[in-house]
DNA sequence: TTGAAAGCGGTACCAC
DNA sequence: GTGGTACCGCTTTCAA
């Protein structure tokens, strides 16, 4: 017959129900105490036609799809593909698969993007969050669907985090140059509220204020990398004679920075000192090399992906509510750009 | 009531057919030529009570998804991760989502992923493809699905393609080299039976033989990061003192022979000039900044994603079956390391 | 140990 | 113009 493979299709063909057919497929032989004879009948048959569950199917009836959503600030952005890599391969291994998107930090574009996977029914988020989303994540959360946010930390939502210790960080970072017999430093960021950015931004002025210097904070408007690089340009033009070092709070930034200090014929690190937050590869090639603080990219994508793996296989009775913030250490890789 | 809202509670709670509600929802309201009235009522409620029709269901009933499957060779490499961004964008823009995954060129994972894919009926299909899949994608055309190949030809395969035009471009490359005097030019590249490596290669040399030079070919073996290194080192070791320039077939292999020619000291473009193919960031800042061939991201996403959605909006009735083959041009960028 | 049947939430054919 | 209802393919309760 040329009619499309269905359970009921193979239920017919072998003159037995399609409960039974759906109970052996689904490993629930021994359970329900069906027949081996009868078990082996119906694989050899499901193995001879290549049959394939219809998931969607499955899915509209147990509310289960096995996608995982993931919604990253820029999937173009090396830090967020690196993620999105082993996220996805260890979901791979787990049955789940990925649907992502890139919210280029627009609050609207992911509400929407969280709505669109409402509606897929994605069994769990994996959520990188821009500025306004609380709200809407925290809706979210009082569904029964598993979230965990990384990268940055949101106070007022009830969901697990993957967070590096940004302050911390940045305050050693900065320490560093200070011990390095750097005095005038500056911090160049973005002018966001997001809390990984605030963070940085505070270790820099506590380790400013603990040594009695004094803060250069310089905030670049979210912007195309032309911009930025002119931002950044204007502001060393005005600067540079003060300035020794500089601390870029992203890696992108301090290319943009590399850029315009490269345009400026201004010696690093004879002129000024660099370090990056967020290590790249660039970094490592780049003459001189680049001082940076580097994320642990791997286990930040593994906590993430079990956290969440962990919550979905749990069952919801024993639902435990508390929400955890696992908080990773960076690495500070001194390299030629800070050397006095 | 407490219960779920869905199309029928809808239809229940207005005293109306559940049809009426469908056709109104999927603006068939004027074709059915439903009253004013009636249409008006209906959207009310289902923006009052925030209505989102389950896209399971739909999908279940009318065997249409909204979702694109996007199967890359390695969603951290910039070139498939910028694909991705501009290809999500695009996608989103048009109403279809992404489920995408990184096949590693691994063969059986690759046939996996699809399979999975079909399982999620996802409406269509954009594939970089590992060798030896031909089969399993041939089977995916001869389906109704729409299936667009990324960056490599198969000549086998039925589907569409957008590909670049490597032969040309590293004809050109390879002339550019010899027209700058350069005589004992090797060519680096991967161990790999993937058309664009076997383009790559045939232009490379064919211009060395129409220039009467003789050809000095290194296939490295698909590895880690570290690993090429050391052959590449291996084979430098050998061969600096003969050779006065290398093409690089891709930008990996590139930045390991940048790593390998800066352990041994060797000079750019001095001792060595370089040319890569694929443009990357790095190149433009390393020092000396690094001649390449650079891909067209943006027209190559958007051909694929416009392709493909063309298929997909076209009723099968006058589907026209003959399938493209887009090539882009590449952008030869000529930087430091190829001054003689 | 196995099977009948009621949905999951829509869509769309067919009837009035 | 509007409504009844079969059906997409699978899960699962309940009965036999």
């Amino acid at each position: 017959m040329g009619k499309r493979i269905s359970i009921n299709s193979i239920a017919k063909h072998l003159g037995i129900s399609t409960t039974t057919v759906s109970f052996v497929l689904n490993g629930k032989a021994q359970e329900k105490r069906i027949s081996e004879k009868l078990v082996k009948k119906v694989m050899d048959y499901v193995e001879e036609i290549d049959y394939k569950p219809n998931s969607l199917a499955r899915s509209l009836r147990t509310g289960k799809s096995n996608i995982i959503g993931l919604i990253v600030e820029d999937i173009s952005f090396p830090f967020f593909s690196s993620i999105a890599k082993e996220i996805e391969e260890k979901a791979y291994k787990n049955g789940y698969k990925i649907i992502y998107s890139s919210t280029e930090n627009n609050t609207a574009k992911t509400k929407d993007l969280i709505d669109m996977y409402q509606d897929k029914h994605v069994d769990g988020y994996i959520i990188v969050p821009p500025e306004g989303v609380e709200e809407k994540i925290n809706e979210l959360c009082s569904s029964e669907k598993p979230v965990v946010i990384l990268d940055r930390y949101l106070s007022d939502v009830q969901a697990d985090h993957v967070v590096v210790n940004n302050y911390e960080s940045v305050y050693n970072a900065t320490q560093y140059l200070i011990d390095q017999g750097f005095k005038n430093i500056a911090f160049i960021t973005l002018n966001s509220l997001q809390s990984q950015m605030i963070d940085r931004l505070s270790g820099y002025e506590q380790a400013i204020q603990d040594n009695g210097l004094i803060p250069i904070v310089k905030e670049i408007a979210q912007a195309e990398s032309i911009e930025r690089q002119k931002y950044i340009s204007a502001f060393l033009q005005r600067k540079a004679d003060s300035i020794e070092a500089i601390l870029f709070s992203t890696n992108y930034l301090c290319v943009s920075g590399l850029r315009a200090m490269k345009d400026l014929h201004l010696d690093i690190p004879k002129n000024i000192a660099v370090v990056s937050f967020d290590d790249y590869e660039l970094f490592e090639m780049y003459s001189p090399t680049i001082t940076s603080i580097a994320q642990p990219i791997e286990s930040i994508s593994e906590n993430a992906i079990n956290l969440l793996l962990a919550r979905l296989k749990k069952k919801e009775a024993d639902t435990d509510k508390i929400k955890q913030k696992i908080v990773l250490s960076t690495t500070f890789i001194v390299r030629e750009s800070t050397s006095q």
